[in-house]
RNA sequence: GCCCGGAUGGUGGAAUUGGUAGACACGCAGGACUUAAAAUCCUGUGGCCAUCGCGGCCGUGCGGGUUCAAGUCCCGCUCCGGGUACCA
């Protein structure tokens, strides 16, 4: 066999490496000089200058995720990631299962190949379309219809995918002038070019089955084009199409018009249409996934230069004894007069040896993708991560953050991780093991209400007797809902001189309504007036107690003053209110012992669920406890000190100091739960008739259900539900409940 | 359209495995202390009925169901929030 030259073997090594350079179509405006991304573009120009923007093709680097789609998709179902955000990664990758089937085309050795899910319905098919990047196109189209397609090609270019996809409803396209050959009942049909068919999808073309699929029906009604039913749902009779105005839905049926599939059901029909494509040799049985391989250049300064240099038009890397690869100094941040990115003004930038150097730099997600291994081992110069390092840390255990960074930072970071876990440069398979997503924090607007064409302020409940305009107005000079008037007045020279018309108690009340956080809504909080005014402990404290971390909710301060008491009351517990100290070394009380061990308990577990909100009210408890036992003792104070440094870390901090402590609270020992002072002598008993609860009894803990029973029944409560009635069932869940059932 | 969440008092929320619905707070009402205010403390507070200090009925978005027992499980809806979309 002939030896290929370098440029061949390095042309086809391309073809399997993890980072490769590919031509990829992109939003390009000449005008500017630069690719813009999908949302600097709208109605095909770019939204800054509007200059027009059209669809180019440019050789850029990709990263091949798609290599790693199905590990993708499998390592899902090992992590401990929130559902939601699972399922927004498994919609991304987009796996479906089908078949790829060729349609020979008529009178040429051309050969359509197609990716359907439902290769079933082929004998439904009365048309093919090619998407309008499909090289296919040209090697199709007949003399007599080029200049229409060519003209449809170029105008479809012009339109941005987003364009593309944001209209729907509209179907455009183009006859081909060739036909193509259905492999199962050799039948002739068209072959058309239509932007709903997406080139980076499948194959970028597909056959059209317009009875059971709404866009191909949608484009056969625009273009007069035959449909076909091929599957009937169960209990139906085959409908008129020509009374359709929609396709039919092919999930669940069985066949007709279909050859040698009729009257089989759905199935069974995909089944056999697959066996049979792989015995005539007509396809395959394939997967395809909607994920596709990330491009990894950016045409501007700010980003990691690649350790690339061309040789002969092929890219190699650079030896790594040149490492780093800094960015040069550049007279501009603007691309050149040819339209080279940035770099292109650098000066020597090229090789030792006078090759030239990428002039392309990588993006954003270059660097947050494995950042947490650089965290593991930060001052190795000599490689991203030691084993050693990377076997003690091995993966980040706890990773908070938005559901925004679903289909970006979050896939990539995993598709890195994986790549370097085959490189055996990482131990673990998956880079975050567990992952919340916080909830969002909206803006609380409030609002006055001005009576048309006056100065004049009606306060909330009296607003409808009036003709009145909502205005919003600063929330920082509202609480809880009241205007402070006084404020109000100083906040606009326009309301110096405002009237108002207050309601009950002299107040005037606001409306309010949750927005997004903005200025021109006036209710964007700044956390410093509210540190300013309650203290970060406050604050903090209070986010928690706000509700569950995931759940999104507006700002809202009206139950600050709730939280910011309970560190007041907690500062009591050690200290009067002329700073003496109280903490004693006395002996704690059995009762004393039990508030703070339920707590310790309550408090470490809720932790573990991150339920932070009901750890703040498990402190409330106790602390209110503890203020009625007036507890002073430092066997109790001191280890709820420590369960509440985490929650309250300067107030603790003071406190531990106060009481006697030299060293810092984040280094003391978490206090753990003794079983024994948690366990209670007695049990409240619910006693339910019917499922209903009627009056409660004490027992000892150690009563079995035969003294239950007899002590429920026994009870004076018990007697007007059991007159007149026949006992059925005495229902006793030892420590929970007794519930008693009559009829 | 498709997918995923959610809905509990005037408000934020609690109820972890089907076992006392409304913990803890806010707000509100009343009271104590004070010349007054602030701060603090006490009492009450889901709705309706009541011979308002006994007690009863209803009640977790709506309609059904399972169960001794449902906010929690099942079926069918409504509304709200979020994500995503010519993906063949």
């Amino acid at each position: 066999m002939e030896k290929m030259s370098e440029k061949e073997q390095q042309e086809v090594l391309l073809n399997y490496r993890i980072a490769y350079l590919a031509d990829t179509m992109v939003n390009w405006c000449p005008a500017l000089g630069t690719v813009l991304a999908n949302d600097e573009v709208k109605d095909g120009v770019s939204l800054r200058g509007g200059h027009p923007v059209e669809q180019k093709v440019m050789r850029q680097w990709s990263l091949r995720v798609s290599a790693y789609a199905e590990r993708l998709l499998k390592g899902l179902d090992n992590i401990d990631w929130t559902e939601s955000l699972k399922e927004i990664q498994k919609n991304w990758i987009g796996r479906s299962e089908g078949a790829e089937m060729v349609f020979p085309v008529k009178d040429s050795d051309v050969e359509m190949k197609i990716f359907t899910t439902r290769a079933d319905t082929v004998f439904g098919v009365t048309f093919m379309v090619l998407a309008p990047e499909s090289e296919l196109v040209d090697k199709i189209v007949k003399p007599d219809k080029k200049a229409e397609v060519d003209q449809y090609i170029k105008d479809a270019r012009k339109r941005t995918e987003r364009e593309r996809m944001s209209e729907v409803k509209k179907m455009t396209g183009v006859f081909t002038g060739a036909y193509a050959i259905n492999p199962l009942n050799n039948e002739e049909v068209p072959v058309w070019v239509s932007d709903y068919v997406l080139a980076g999808y499948g194959t970028g073309a597909i056959m059209a089955v317009p009875a059971h699929d709404s866009r191909d029906f949608a484009f056969a009604r625009t273009f007069d084009l035959p449909i076909v039913q091929v599957v009937v749902p169960r209990g139906e009779e085959p409908g008129d199409i020509d009374k359709w105005d929609d396709a039919r839905d092919s999930k669940e049926g069985y066949m007709i018009n279909s050859g040698f599939l009729n009257g089989l059901n759905v199935p069974e029909a995909i089944e056999k249409t697959n066996e049979y494509i792989r015995e005539k040799g007509l396809g395959e049985v394939k997967v395809n996934y909607r994920l596709r391989d990330a491009i990894f250049s950016r045409q501007r300064y700010w980003g990691e230069p690649f350790p690339v240099y061309y040789k002969d038009g092929m890219p190699y890397t650079l030896d790594e004894s040149e490492l780093p690869l800094e960015l040069p100094e550049v007279d501009k941040y603007l691309p050149t007069d040819k339209g080279e990115p940035p770099l292109g003004r650098a000066k020597n930038w090229k090789t030792k040896e006078g090759y030239p150097l990428e002039l392309n730099t990588m993006p954003g997600f270059a660097g947050s993708s494995a950042y947490y291994l650089r965290y593991m081992d930060p001052h190795n110069d000599q490689m991203l991560v030691s084993p050693e390092a990377n076997r003690y840390w091995q993966d980040v255990d706890l990773y908070i953050g938005g559901t925004e960074h679903a289909t970006g930072h979050l896939i990539y970071s995993r598709f890195w991780n994986k790549f370097l876990y085959d490189l055996g440069v990482v131990c673990k398979p998956e880079p975050f093991r567990k992952l919340v997503n916080q909830g969002m924090i909206q803006g609380r607007s409030n609002f006055v209400y001005r009576i048309k064409g006056t100065n004049t302020f009606v306060s909330y409940n009296l607003k409808n007797d009036y003709d009145v305009t909502p205005l919003h107005v600063d929330v920082n000079i509202v609480n809880n809902d009241i205007l402070d008037i006084d404020a109000f007045k100083k906040w606009n020279p326009e309301y110096k001189d405002a009237e108002f018309i207050l309601e009950e108690g002299d107040k005037y009340v606001c409306g309010w309504a949750v927005e997004k956080m903005s200025k021109s809504m006036f209710n964007v909080v700044n956390p410093d007036d509210i540190i300013e005014q309650y203290g970060a402990d406050t604050l903090r404290l209070y986010e928690m107690f706000l509700g569950p971390l995931e759940q999104s909710k507006p700002w809202d301060t009206n139950g600050i003053d709730g939280v910011h008491k309970f560190l007041r009351k907690t500062w009591r517990l050690f200290s009067d209110r002329d700073d003496n100290i109280l903490v004693t070394d006395e002996e704690p009380s059995k009762a004393e012992l039990k508030v703070l061990h339920r707590t310790i308990s309550k408090v470490t577990d809720d932790i573990e669920r991150f339920s932070f909100n009901t750890c703040v009210s498990a402190f409330m408890i106790c602390v209110n406890e503890l203020s009625d036992l007036k507890c002073h003792k430092r066997a109790i104070l001191e280890p709820l000190l420590v369960l509440l440094s985490p929650f309250a870390p300067h107030m603790t901090e003071e406190l531990w100091h106060l009481s006697g402590h030299n060293d810092s609270i984040v280094d003391a020992t978490w206090p753990l739960a003794e079983e024994k002072y948690l366990k209670d002598d007695t049990v409240i008993y619910p006693v339910s008739f019917n499922g209903k609860m009627r009056f409660k009894l004490e027992m000892p803990a150690q009563a079995d259900n035969a003294e239950i029973e007899k002590a429920a029944l026994e009870h004076e409560g018990a007697a007007k539900w059991i007159e007149g009635k026949t006992i059925r069932k005495v229902i006793i869940v030892p420590g929970k409940i007794i519930n008693i059932v009559v009829s």
